[in-house]
DNA sequence: TTAATCATGTCATTACTTGTCATGTTTTAC
DNA sequence: GTAAAACATGACAAGTAATGACATGATTAA
């Protein structure tokens, strides 16, 4: 075998076990003491963190977490990787910052004139907006760290009726248009909530979880209809025009031949409120049939704008 | 120098040069022929796609893009790629896809047992939604591409109006909450106007562009406010906290002292069909002083429901 | 003090690398 | 069809590097 392969083996043998002697590495691999010293030297002239305890109970103890074998890529690969990045860009408190930076570094540094140029271009002519949000989401990592970790958590959380308590199970984090949420089991009112990480205003403590939950996957797909009621709405087709651009509606808009259309589903009564929202923008481009409380939310909607603005005209 | 060293050497000589012979790498590292032969015959062993051919102007091909220089990465790092990855994952129709690939396949089959975990904990942990759109965007790689080579297109656009031909020049590309924007200079109407990707029906063809223009960056910050209006509007408590979690009114909205708040800024009255749909929404929550067209179009729309459902009760 | 470590040096042996030379093969220009 | 320019491969000697065995020293903990 040739001494790279051999020292390449050694390198991920020895990162991955962190502290180890001479003799086990003399052992593992069939080669003398003295040959694993200097390939121990060899690897610190590497760059390898590597060192050495003497005496009794000593040993070699590398420094730094893994280190991976070298990785041969193409510069469209690399490529690939910053236009990735480049969609990190517009949110803020992200995990990993200082190992994309440092990843950024690795392979742009690598790369040559040409390449980088193609880099730079692919920063100045590709975004991925959302609301960059001035709000700030301080406890993002550590949220992130404690769903992975399959964690419980007693947090502080501000919500609509002020300062909380809150003892849950996080299912998952993902964000949102900028924002990010934190679907939750809550333990005290025994369902799952949809929480705002920004509103998160400390978190008290953490202990392991032995409870089984969805995955954010499952949550995702699982739209609990326990209030069923059905929507019945009929579109000119400027209505379906819109409705189409509306993610909540997407496939549940029908079109007529002679371009105006229809929805016609079951939704959850919770979901009334936020609907209510999109027919007020909507106005004569919907008609609803059903539900009735529908009507009644719009109407009422509507009635306080005129009393509010009744004396002015 | 070692003969690693000089095996690595040969490999980013060769792979900017792509074409070569024999005799050019001998003269270049001052080594003889037939160790070339030697060392090539290395690189094939290593995985390098190095393809001959024989005869008189005959030589060596590298077949791929450029390799890279091997590039060492800790496992956090690794993981900082994959969670960078993870945030395109509810896009359809981006570039790079099969480089994201082939990349995510090295990196992850380079991992230990406990990093694969958790990478696989981020996929099933954190998410970067956004409508998973059924709208496809077959020309998003095509548009991405001739932005960034600052080139001139005809293209087919289906707009409000029906089918429309368009003379453009794209600022850039952008994302946002799923489906992908081009600003773009419009050498008709002569100004810079906004496209959704997804209504591009076909690009006609593509010219080098000459001309001068702002960048997407530059187009981002740039609001030509034409017709100044004044917003002015008072917002209750929840009103307060409702308009927050809204980013177009990102920094603008003032807080007193009981909680209750005000928006004071100058919009562009091109503005304000947006916002109509905002306050609607709101309801007695905020209450508009200015600007007066403003309240006449929130109680138009409120009339246009009320009158539409007058004979329900 | 002793045992377990790392650290370093020397030296003979072995393994690998390199250059030279030789011999083919394939392709193209003339 | 021949010569030139290229790759392909083999053999071998000379040179270089890697290895193991052994020796010695230093450091640390039991």
């Amino acid at each position: 075998m040739s001494k790279a392969k051999r020292l390449l083996d050694i390198l991920m043998f020895v990162t991955a076990k962190k502290n180890f002697t001479a003799q086990e590495i003399a052992d593992e691999f069939n080669i003398s003491i003295r040959t694993v010293h200097r390939y121990i030297l060899d690897l610190s002239d590497m760059g390898m963190p590597i060192y050495s305890e003497q005496g009794r109970n000593g040993g070699y103890t590398v420094l730094t977490s893994r280190l991976l074998p070298p990785i041969l890529f193409t510069e469209e690969e690399v490529v690939s990787i910053f236009f990735a990045f480049q969609s990190l860009n517009y949110y803020r408190n992200l995990p990993f910052d200082s190992e994309i930076t440092s990843v950024e570094h690795k392979l742009y540094s690598s790369l040559q004139s040409e390449a980088k140029t193609k880099v730079d271009k692919i920063r100045s002519y590709i975004a991925f907006w959302n609301p960059k949000r001035t709000i700030d989401t301080p406890f993002l990592k550590d949220i992130l760290e404690h769903s992975i970790e399959n964690k419980n958590l007693h947090i502080q959380y501000e919500s609509k009726s002020g300062m909380r308590k809150k003892h849950i199970h996080p299912i998952g984090v993902y964000a949102h248009d900028g924002l990010w949420y934190l679907p939750a089991y809550d333990y005290d009112k025994k369902k799952i909530l949809l929480y705002r990480v920004d509103r998160i205003l400390s978190i008290l403590s953490a202990e392991k979880n032995e409870d089984d939950f969805m995955n954010l996957k499952e949550w995702f797909n699982f739209h609990e209809v326990k209030n069923p009621v059905r929507l019945h709405v009929i579109l000119t087709v400027e209505g379906v025009r819109q409705c189409k651009s509306v993610h909540y509606f997407d496939g549940f808009v029908g079109t007529q031949e002679d371009g105006t259309g229809y929805i016609d589903t079951i939704i959850d009564r919770g979901e009334l409120n936020f609907i209510t929202s999109l027919f007020l923008r909507l106005g004569s481009h919907a008609r609803i049939l059903e539900p009735k409380e529908l009507i009644v939310g719009l109407r009422k909607q509507a009635e306080e704008i005129l009393a509010m603005y009744q004396d002015e005209n």
